[in-house]
RNA sequence: GGCGCGGUAGCCAAGUGGUAAGGCACGGGUCUGCAAAACCCGCAUUCACCGGUUCGAAUCCGGUCCGCGCCUCCA
């Protein structure tokens, strides 16, 4: 059996098959970016990362798009705030966005295009749409999507559209609509956008968000492809206005599987400023939380489900992950003991069971749960037999290679370049052992706390010494 | 009101008909100069509640209670 993915559009299960064999071509909802992303805008990132990242593990080749949204009310309005430009606004955010995607492993996708330079493409699509009869040009200049020329508008939300009525959350100035539940493709300027426009055939004005979406995605991957994922949020009515631009113009399925993540929570709460929960990646690391950490929390509960974030879950997962950062130092201090020869069968054994089970799990709608199971059964295991000398350091390159293996899909264990003692911590070690020999434990002992003070925790094992980051 | 999700140990979280994975925390032990790490043992007779179906249910059906999300530009 391969992989299989709840897809939105059916409400079921089903096996994942790519329209061109080993090739997946997905669309993933960026960040609008007029501020720092926050936690559960990463929940969706690292979802989609992980998604990415299996396909690549199970052979496909992935070409992934990434919208970066910079132009609309917010980032309009952020940049009309600070007396900027929009451009010199929106620059910034995206630096930061892209700074802490590398903060949480986030592998990079294939194209990141930003919505300001595809507003031709965007023009081109919605004149599409009306010479097929399927949007009009109100009396100020702005286009609108006729809902009523698509029949199966609110397929993939399940949202009977007869039941919308106009009301507050309506915005003000969509006013030529002849449909409460008709979505505006392109913008008339006007006042509050400032200097932010471009010309149209329908004056000056600029694209609205939906339309974005269709036109980059189409333009990078194609008229149909394989994936498009998002947050919950955005089924209605984003996506769902998605497939009616995209399909209407052409004529063909949009996308084939849409993936949806659900929502973060905060110590049970939606995440709000006002409630003093809302945190972006930049706030947690300021708490001395480290990337990977955060990471290891988003990836753990399925993306269907609703997160709880919490800060001891973070604590929580420090402690996992030295649990796990702990075995490969183990399992890499005999491989260079050169203890043995060949790979024994334990070690064998042991990966391909995991291997099987790692599968197995992500394969099912990327069951995250049995799959860290598997890896955290695998580390009881290679404990076990390191205990009992049974692993030879064949064996062990073996098991070690195995972790970094399923790491390519996890991105979370510790990377070696992140700690290195120095000079001086390396004296205080050596000086430490000497008092030990001599047994006197009350200078050794003060070392240690020296050290601890100074960031290092020391494991004496039967090897000698071992340092270890106290973080 | 419409659409949807969920309630499993102190916390996080799998399991969708065959008798409760895993992680964190916690208690005891082995090892250790003491620690740390590792390992061993323990930690839900029970899965929000009430009925029902079944030889058998956390898993299916009906009902109740509670929490949460979306419903026009929020991942």
């Amino acid at each position: 059996m391969g992989i299989r993915f709840f897809n939105t559009l059916t409400r079921t299960i089903m096996d994942f098959e790519p329209l061109v064999p080993g090739e997946v071509r997905m669309y993933t909802c960026g960040p609008t970016v007029y501020d720092y992303a926050h936690i559960g805008n990463f929940r969706a990132y690292v979802f989609e990362d992980l998604l990415r990242r299996y396909l690549k593990f199970r052979g496909y080749r992935v070409i992934q798009v990434m919208n970066l949204t910079d132009v609309d009310d917010k980032t309009i309005r952020g940049a009309r705030r600070e007396g900027v430009s929009l451009d010199e606004f929106t620059a910034r955010y995206k630096q930061a966005f892209f700074e802490d995607l590398d903060t949480l492993r986030i592998e990079r996708a294939e194209f990141y295009p930003a919505a300001t330079d595809h507003v031709g493409d965007m023009i081109a699509l919605i004149e599409t749409l009306i010479r097929k009869g399927h949007a009009y040009v109100s009396e100020d200049g702005s286009v609108y999507f006729d809902i009523s020329s698509f029949p199966q508008y609110g397929k993939l939300s399940c949202v009977d559209t007869s039941g919308l009525k106009a009301g507050a959350r309506v915005v003000h100035d969509e006013y030529g609509k002849q449909d409460v539940a008709d979505f505006a493709l392109w913008k008339a300027w006007d006042e509050a956008d400032g200097d932010v426009s471009w010309e149209s055939p329908w004056g000056r004005g600029r694209p609205g968000w939906h339309i974005e979406c269709s036109a980059m995605s189409m333009k990078y991957l194609g008229e149909t492809f394989d994936i498009h994922t998002g947050g919950i949020d955005n089924i209605f009515p984003h996506h769902e206005n998605e497939i009616a631009q995209s399909e209407a113009a052409t004529g063909k399925p949009f996308v084939r599987y849409w993936l949806h993540c659900a929502h973060l929570v905060v110590e049970g709460q939606k995440m709000s400023k006002s409630l003093g929960n809302f945190f972006t990646l930049r706030d947690l690391l300021k708490r001395g939380y480290s990337g990977r950490e955060v990471r290891f929390v988003l990836i753990g509960t399925h993306y269907r489900q609703s997160l709880n974030f919490t800060l001891s879950s973070l604590d929580a997962a420090r402690n996992a992950l030295a649990r796990i950062d702990d075995t490969r130092r183990r399992l890499r201090e005999l491989v260079y003991r050169r203890k043995g020869h060949g790979v024994d069968d334990t070690s064998k054994h042991l990966v391909s069971r995991s291997e099987e089970k790692f599968i197995q799990a992500l394969d099912d709608d990327l069951n995250v749960a049995p799959a860290l199971a598997a890896l955290f059964d695998l580390l009881r295991d290679v404990n076990r037999a390191l205990d009992r000398d049974a692993i030879t350091s064949d064996g062990a390159a073996l098991l070690e290679s195995f972790l970094t293996k399923m790491d390519r899909v996890w991105g979370f264990l510790e990377v070696e370049s992140e700690e290195h003692p120095d000079q001086e911590v390396h004296a205080l070690v050596q000086e430490r052992e000497r008092l030990r020999r001599k047994k006197n434990w009350a200078e050794a002992d003060k070392i240690r706390d020296r050290l601890l003070r100074m960031g290092w925790i020391v494991q004496d094992t039967p090897e000698g010494p071992r340092l270890r980051r106290a973080k």
